[in-house]
DNA sequence: ATTATTTTTAATCATTTGATTAATGTTTAT
DNA sequence: ATAAACATTAATCAAATGATTAAAAATAAT
């Protein structure tokens, strides 16, 4: 998964990392993570209290990892607007191969606690505040891509990146493919989403 | 949810079918469905046997339900392959729009058993039998459409109908919308949808 | 070296939860 | 009307599970 497996304390917090993001949090249970770090069940309640605790600081350190990695991208004010889209699309695809359970965990979670989860991370300003957006608008402007709602447009990107992920299993039966065959079809997606993208906004 | 809650059996049936689609397998009590049932705990083991088996019941029924539906727009004889798209599209937003819970549940139960789960469904052969698929080869030969993966084509196509429901609670917070003007987003993708895959194929 | 502090362990607790049972009530068949 | 079959209930069981405790081991401080 991650590294760092020094202290007990980084063991248990990796090992919950994995076993949240495979189960869940109703379908993981205390002794499933004790197991994956290889220590007492005992000290997971000794250096974190509670489950619950435990499963807050792995959906903390979840979230803003997985959309922290895109402020960088959205906001770098060097790249224009297409290459952001071409940018946002390899980077998210490479991201999500590293930890492929994360947009279902990520979805399931929110799904059984939206406010509580969703203050944690203020995504909305890291979206609306971007590079990213303005250019959207500036692109609208001269004319470049036709007028547009930017929601429609940020739910059809990342439905494309992320959907093949969290429809996997179900894909792959449709499709027969194997795991390697079905992951190359997804590497292919990183140049075709972009080519797909632009014949939408035009 | 449905209806018929004549008998009691329905009862527990339907309320297991709300509670199993809002909470999943794993954060279902067995208690919880009695509760919304409106019935004695016991007759649930006494009509289902086991919170498994009634998990299974609902489970094959939810699929069935869910891509029967399909089969029956992609076998059309009567409709172009233009016309498949614009009523899949619009058939399947209304269809979710009914049950908003089913993709998410779906998904994430799916990767808890994928094999079991899916050997119950034969969405294999219900695509690629499909009178839709072989008027999507007609059209590649007759160069309307690219030449292109059907894979990636069905990918997008139902990523593009299923993600706004799935990432619901995501969405909703980066976008600050109410429930009503987010499902008028929704709805407006029954035509926009049609128009940006015809947009992608060629 | 000795003491204090921190970490680890095995055993145990209390609650939750899926399931069963035995008694009671209700419907159906004769 | 009576018996048989079916349905319902309250009480209870057993296993699973999150959490705690008290003792032992390891580490740090003096």
């Amino acid at each position: 998964m991650e590294l760092k497996d020094s202290s007990t304390e980084d063991k248990i917090k990796n090992a919950a990392k994995a076993v949240f993001h495979r189960k869940g949090f109703a379908a993981a249970r205390t002794r499933d993570i004790a197991e994956e770090a290889g220590i007492n069940l005992a000290l997971l309640n000794y250096y974190f209290r509670s489950k619950e605790r435990l499963f807050v600081l792995v959906m903390i350190e979840t979230l803003s990892g997985f959309f922290g990695s895109v402020s960088v991208i959205i906001n770098n004010p060097e790249t224009t607007f297409e290459e952001k889209i071409e940018q946002f699309a390899a980077g998210y695809i490479d991201l999500i191969f590293r930890e492929p359970d994360i947009p279902l965990f990520i979805m399931s979670e929110i799904r059984n606690n939206p406010e509580q989860l969703l203050q944690k991370i203020d995504i909305r300003n890291t979206v609306f505040n971007s590079v990213f957006i303005r250019q959207f608008a500036e692109s609208v402007q001269q004319g470049k891509i036709k007028d547009q709602s930017f929601l429609h447009f940020m739910m059809n990107f990342i439905g494309l990146i992320v959907f093949p992920f969290i429809g996997k299993p179900l894909l792959k039966a449709i499709s027969g493919l194997t795991e390697e065959e079905f992951n190359a079809l997804i590497e292919e997606r990183k140049k075709l989403i972009p080519v797909w993208i632009k014949a939408m906004m035009n």
